[in-house]
DNA sequence: TGAAAAAATTGATCTATGATAAGAAAAGAC
DNA sequence: GTCTTTTCTTATCATAGATCAATTTTTTCA
């Protein structure tokens, strides 16, 4: 079964620092469709994806949604402004298929911080590298075309891209559904 | 004289403490055009802007280059994929005009942050707040419009855009020098 | 397994922004 | 203060991707 063992593989915790966090999380189970968090809400928690997947999004004035962020097994999801900051959610996180998740309160966090500080580096670098992740995406969206974000897409997201919908990707991508249609017709000519 | 005591305003910090920082810095005047970070070289230090402007870009393989990021006093920049990682730079960090910054390497920057912890949390409250900025820069670049992404940029760069040439604001919004002076012959005309 | 719903594709047209090419205005240099 | 260079604007035409409207394919679940 997958559990927090996995979470923070490579950091040699001890059986009471296991439980010590374990203490501090909550496992929540979620159908295909269910709201994990709202916009508008407080953004109390981060999730860490144990199975399945979920998926930020931002809704715009036109009623349009436009997603921020997959997470499948090993990713860790928020709304990171809102969790920061302490603002109510600007986006939403939905479950798109059967989902387990480990739900973190911002309070459980600083007080396993406190307790174990190998776990603070931990998370620092985990953040670093989605701050990396971040800082690719906005070049991308800056200078590449439709079809190359697609393709670029496809290289990044090799595990995530099958349990993902093509009106899911053309909403990532910031191109309607049949942009992106059109998109794969071209490329399976070749 | 701007200094390091303004960089950490709100920390309170002793002389000492200053002291320590101030031996692990360093400061570099530079003219309008100089390079402080050039694409392909390893990116060891993440600088703090004292006065100036300073912007980070990304040039692609049509020789465009795409602004990620302008930074004036009192903010932080690096090609921070590059700084975690250890990978060479894919971003350039151009003076856009006579700027005066302080270098901070990584290791110095790690011996700051074990001798006096509250840098440390300093720094992630910093980056945080980053990585709230780099979720909404993409959020807009998702569902804006040009204009819109402009009348946004005229908000959120107040105090920046005077330094700053209509080509690199153009850069920055993804969009060409002609379509940013036609959005604004637009917004003039209301 | 077969009907209903959801997702993907296709075609025709439209539109925002890009490309190219001048010219005008502003900023710097001597 | 004038000359040169840089920056900004304008006009015309081209194009990637959007929109609208069906239609086909795939998935779901009774």
């Amino acid at each position: 079964m997958k559990s927090i063992t996995e979470i923070f593989k490579g950091l040699e915790l001890t059986e009471s620092e296991y439980t010590f966090i374990q203490e501090r999380c909550q496992k929540l189970e979620l159908s295909k469709g269910d709201i994990l968090l709202e916009k508008g809400q407080p953004t109390l928690s981060q999730y860490y994806v144990l199975e399945g997947c979920l998926r930020s999004f931002f809704e715009d004035t036109h009623e349009r949604d436009h997603t921020l962020q997959f997470a499948i097994h090993d990713w860790w999801i928020s709304d990171y402004t809102a969790f920061f900051d302490g603002n109510p959610a600007v986006l939403t996180i939905e479950s798109i298929q059967k989902t387990t998740v480990l739900e973190f309160s911002r309070e459980a966090q600083i007080e396993i911080f406190e307790n174990i500080p190998k776990v603070e580096s931990f998370f620092r670098e985990k953040m670093e590298h989605s701050f990396g992740a971040f800082q690719k995406r906005i070049i991308n969206d800056l200078s590449k075309t439709a079809k190359e974000k697609y393709l670029d897409f496809l290289q990044t997201h090799k595990e995530i891209e099958t349990h993902i919908k093509n009106y899911h990707i053309a909403s990532f991508l910031g191109i309607t559904t049949e942009s992106l249609s059109r998109i794969r017709r071209e490329i399976a000519k070749h």
